[in-house]
DNA sequence: GCAGTAAGCGACCAATCGGTCGCGCAGCAC
DNA sequence: GTGCTGCGCGACCGATTGGTCGCTTACTGC
């Protein structure tokens, strides 16, 4: 790989907190300077502009974020079981991530008046991470893991809409007791409304 | 009322959408004086800070928001009722408010690494409408309506979380059916696991 | 209606914003 | 090792930022 290649790179996992912190107008250029050590010219040789480093620093984050939610999920085989490691993943989520809280929300919240390319990122990152609930849940309809009456699109969407939520209210309390709650709410609804007790006669582990 | 006063609240209310839609950073005074039709001497007579008037711009689209959550709710005896109206409430609201959605929402992401002025708002409201969350619960339980395992607490907070996340959802993808779903799903949890049921023979109407 | 004060104006300020560009050095292919 | 070019620097740009203040105008209490 090539120096400005390695460079480029660089200055997207520098960026990204910054970004994901204090959002695309409260990052200011002076900031990404600060964090990547470079100066003005040596950024904008590698992008055209702030909101292109912003959508590829959005990018990134949400890859990293999205990532560590499907950790160790694919070891596991029953659907129901995968979902429920979905949601303790959002719940454990605290290294390893980039600062500044879920990319998801913040850039929805932050680009739901103005900025459009943006807010098409944002959008394409609910889409993506809804889409990949929905292929477990579809699975495990089809194996009779799940429930043939559950919706996977309100299913999914309704994880997503109380770990978002409780995630919100975390961050502002500074206490990690809403995550926690939403986690065990979500956990209980699965097994009570949307496992599919009867079938294949599995043993009942609670 | 004297015409300062009046001019003050003026500002206010026109400004409270600006930093609603746009966020602290990306709203500017000139977007304020545009507005508000004054110029930046008039406005500065009232306020002597854009943050001082971005403190009770938020106070103001707060109370608006808090008002329209808890209406027509004091006219309703049963408290697990209450509560179904107030998820209702905030399913159905859509005019009348400040415009650019929750104004805690949008505060607290929007604060949550710098401003500590905002921020501290941000977590006052959240109490605030947790206290009143908390009060109908209590009084559920004390008159036998609501389970006396319920904690008051962590159902004020899952209620919360599970609207907040959800208008999240819904604004981004420019349509009701998160926020639609999230209210069904918390009516439902509120029927079967905080309604008491046995209690006092009350005639069940579904 | 008059006097005094409250209120709004708008020019002005330094600082910072996002962005440009020519220069020179350093990395790379040969 | 040499020559080319990819790369980073940093001075510079006009626009805009939040904020100040002296002046005039409009309101208000008497």
């Amino acid at each position: 790989m090539r120096k400005g290649e390695r460079t480029r790179q660089e200055i997207i996992r520098k960026a990204a907190p910054i970004f994901n912190e204090k959002g695309y107008d409260g990052a200011a250029l002076s900031d990404l300077m600060r964090a990547t050590g470079l100066e003005k010219g040596g950024i904008y040789r590698h992008f055209d502009s702030k909101e292109q480093l912003a959508a590829e620093a959005f990018d990134y984050a949400w890859k990293v974020a999205l990532d560590t939610r499907f950790e160790g999920t694919q070891e596991i085989s029953n659907t129901v079981d995968r979902l429920k490691r979905i949601v303790w993943n959002f719940r454990d989520q605290r290294s390893g991530l980039v600062p500044g809280g879920c990319p998801l929300l913040n850039t929805a919240i932050d680009s739901d008046d103005g900025n459009t390319k943006l807010r098409a990122k944002a959008l394409a990152a609910l889409r993506s991470w809804l889409k990949r609930l929905q292929s477990v849940i579809e699975e495990g309809k089809r194996r009779g893991e799940i429930l043939r009456g559950v919706d996977s699109s309100e299913l999914g969407t309704l994880i997503i809409s109380t770990l978002e939520g409780s995630l919100m209210v975390s961050r502002l309390r500074r206490k990690d007791d809403a995550r926690d709650l939403a986690s065990r709410h979500l956990v209980e609804y699965l097994e009570t409304h949307v496992r599919a007790k009867e079938s294949k006669m599995r043993a009942d582990r609670s």
